[in-house]
DNA sequence: TGGGGTCCT
DNA sequence: AGGACCC
């Protein structure tokens, strides 16, 4: 396989989060000139910075920022303190950085603007704010254009050393933009140096070969793309052009903001070397550990040392060096870059660290070459997840909160990604829900790890289907969330986080339950039926006790309308004799013990009910799986046939044209395997269990009257003393300031 | 930092 | 299911 030369963009939105609440807030003009004052800091951990307004001290100090250049500028710091940022820059503006929504489709819309500029959406997308675009085939045919001895009619230059770039598909009418001849845009880094393009500074280098007009060409789309969002969007981004993925991220990081670097081929190695090997991508925190690790017992066996070059190393640098038994801090990463590890390496000792395919990979790209291709990303995510993390989380009850009000902010997630706003049609069905949860670290273990654990159940249908988006979260609660904390935690628990992901993203529908072929004839039929009732009573859905914690908008994920979670009792349990359990007995009880609801005036008994629901839903997986072998999942060997049946299928999606491919679809066919299997194991123990629909209903819910009106997260807070503007919840913090400053 | 994502093993 | 990586 070899590797023709390829055009990469690679663009950065500077500061995305200070840029999309400069645009999007009303309180603030929407002009580059505006002075400082007028800038914006979002906090992206903004959890912890409006815990101090609800009162908790304790967190105050430990609320970080991050902030735009401007603020930078006044000593702000990237992940600062919030009260040391306040110092610095009083005048700073604090956002709650928690609520991501704006920052989502301000990014979608970058996204899709670029895929409308790129040939073959060639774009893949990179968090929030970072796009790689693979321009190839744009500044070849660029190029041949060129080359054609009568320009067509559009190319008429405007002045005689102008080009023209054709940006509109072959066949179509021509669009693009002139450029002079033997100019590039922005800064270029060649072997003579970092230059800065300007008119006053004549072109030099001079495009002296067509690969390095080619490249000059590049870094004219790469402006043109960045005019584009600019001039559509408000945005100002950083870019870098390189012909690999790894060198246009790095060309883009050594000019920012508003700014864009072209890196020639050339010139890569001796760019590359002084590079800290941890602003390579695919090189991270553990990475560096280990290489760490390595270097110190090498040099201890063989006496080479970690002096630099610089001739003699100092003695308190080696000292350091021992000391760090945790792995790599500061000094020690600005120390560690490409050309001293390379010094010290070889590709055999990569491969022997980290395994011949990663290890192999990652001395590539310490030598400058990284093969990866642009993958565009699809529209649709495969994957929805969301999170909050907390202090404590100790009992079923609170968990059954936190769980609830997580499962409706997904729901909306999902609806807001996946359905077609024209059709109402979903997109996609997620047909697993994944649970995980970190543990707080118990005892004295002081170097506690970020542990994480996970487990997945089948999505309930009726996430899919109307109703209010509370009931299906709270359908999803019952029937998925709590049976899998169940697996998750033993009884005295104590866990930091939950989250919560939709995920294996299918086009097909799942099985309707039966439960939901009832409710839904019960509607068609003519005959007047009243609704299930609920067999709990209001109260198992209460509205808060403590009114003390003023919720707003940005509390949204945090539980606000319900403190307590109750469980439901089994329909043959005297409720006097339940409410007189255990509270914790109580959840025991309900999540293993499903309860059944039996519509009224169907007679029925409820185990048709569940029998069916068991059948129904190991049909619907059976249908994607496209093997009849699938319905035997009773024993490990007739488990391996099903896998083999996957395998299959997966196979003959396969693009086939590529050796190399079928390793990586082998790859996702055993993880499809798998969920597939995840889901089927489920739907056989919910068989035999009773896996029957709850209906929850509470007339009491509703709490949000009282609410709604005053919403500390939307309003705007001038302060009488300096006249800063901001969020109404940031006044308690910036008030903290000026008495600091006072006193 | 926290609240997202991706792919690989 | 977990671990690495990315932002």
């Amino acid at each position: 396989m070899h590797h023709e030369c390829r055009y990469i963009i690679q663009t950065d939105i500077d500061f995305f989060y200070g840029q999309v609440n400069y645009l999007t807030s009303c309180s603030f003009l929407p002009s580059f000139e505006q002075p400082a004052q007028r800038d914006l800091v979002p906090n992206r951990a903004g959890r912890t910075a409006r815990e101090p307004l609800l009162g908790t001290e304790a967190f105050r100090d430990s609320a970080k920022v991050t902030c735009n250049y401007l603020a930078r500028a006044k000593g702000v710091g990237k992940l600062q303190l919030i009260t040391d940022a306040l110092k610095c820059c009083p005048e700073l503006v604090i956002v709650n950085g928690e609520d991501l929504d704006r920052y989502r489709a301000a990014s979608k819309k970058v996204f899709h603007l670029a895929r409308s500029l790129v040939w073959g959406e060639k774009v893949e997308r990179l968090g929030m704010d970072e796009l790689f675009m693979d321009v190839t085939d744009m500044v070849v045919a660029h190029m041949a254009d060129l080359d054609r001895p009568s320009p067509s009619s559009s190319m008429v230059p405007e002045h005689d050393n102008d080009l023209f770039f054709n940006l509109s598909l072959p066949g179509l009418l021509p669009a693009g933009f002139h450029y002079k001849r033997d100019t590039w845009a922005g800064h270029l880094i060649s072997l003579s140096g970092d230059h800065l393009f300007d008119l006053t500074s004549p072109a030099s280098p001079p495009a002296s070969d067509s690969a390095l007009q080619a490249l000059y060409a590049a870094s004219h789309l790469a402006a043109h793309i960045r005019g584009m969002i600019r001039s559509t969007l408000s945005f100002t981004c950083s870019a870098g052009v390189a012909t690999s993925k790894l060198m246009a991220k790095l060309a883009a990081d050594t000019h920012k903001p508003d700014a864009q670097t072209l890196l020639v081929p050339e010139a890569g190695e001796s760019f590359i070397g002084p590079v800290p090997i941890k602003k390579i991508m695919g090189i991270g925190l553990k990475t560096m550990k280990i290489l760490c690790e390595r270097l110190r017992e090498d040099r201890e066996e063989t006496g080479v040392g970690m002096e630099d070059g610089n001739g003699r190393e100092e003695e308190d640098e080696e000292k350091l060096m021992m000391k760090q038994g945790d792995g790599p801090d500061a000094w020690m990463n600005n120390k560690m870059t490409v050309a001293f590890v390379k010094a010290r390496t070889s590709r055999e000792k990569f491969e022997d660290w980290f395994g011949q395919k990663a290890g192999g990979h990652m001395w590539e790209l310490l030598n400058g070459e990284d093969y990866a291709e642009v993958i565009p990303t699809p529209t649709i995510p495969t994957q929805i997840s969301i999170e909050d993390s907390f202090q404590h989380c100790t009992t079923l009850s609170d968990a059954g909160v936190r769980l609830v009000s997580l499962a409706t902010d997904l729901i909306r997630r999902l609806e807001t990604d996946l359905v077609d706003p024209a059709t109402g049609a979903w997109a996609r069905y997620p047909r697993t829900v994944r649970l995980t949860t970190r543990a707080r670290s118990r005892g004295s273990e002081w170097a506690w790890k970020e542990r994480r654990e996970s487990r997945s159940a089948p999505m309930p249908v009726e996430v899919f289907e109307k109703g209010e988006i509370e009931e299906r979260a709270k359908k999803v609660t019952e029937a998925s969330l709590l049976p899998l904390l169940r697996k998750l935690v033993k009884e005295p628990f104590d866990v930091t986080l939950f989250n919560i992901a939709a995920v294996q993203l299918s086009t097909e529908k799942p099985a309707s339950s039966i439960t939901g072929f009832f409710s839904s004839a019960l509607t068609q039929s003519p005959q007047r039926k009243p609704p299930p009732q609920p067999l709990l009573s209001a109260r198992d859905w209460q509205s808060p006790a403590s009114s003390s914690s003023s919720s707003s908008q940005i509390d949204s994920v945090t539980p606000r309308n319900v403190s307590h979670y109750l469980p439901s009792p089994p329909p043959d349990v005297d409720p006097s004799v339940w409410h007189d359990l255990p509270y914790e007995i109580q959840v025991e009880i309900a999540t293993h013990y499903r309860v059944e609801v039996v519509a009224e005036g169907l007679d029925g008994d409820g185990v048709g009910t569940r029998v069916g629901n068991g059948v129904g839903r190991a049909v619907g997986v059976r249908k994607r799986g496209d093997d009849d072998e699938t319905k035997d999942l009773d024993e490990d060997g007739v488990g391996a046939r099903v896998e083999d049946g996957v395998d299959r299928a997966v196979g003959a999606t396969k693009r086939g044209d590529d050796g190399e491919a079928a390793e990586g679809d082998e790859d996702r066919s055993k993880r499809q395997k798998r969920d597939e299997l995840a889901t089927l194991e489920y739907d056989r123990e919910g068989e035999w269990e009773g896996l029957d629909d709850l209906d929850i209903v509470n007339d009491e819910w509703d709490v949000d009257g009282k609410d709604k009106g005053n919403d500390p997260g939307s309003g705007d807070y001038v302060c009488p003393q300096c006249g800063s503007h901001m969020f109404a919840w940031c006044r308690d913090a910036h008030e903290v300031f000026h008495r600091q400053r006072e006193g």
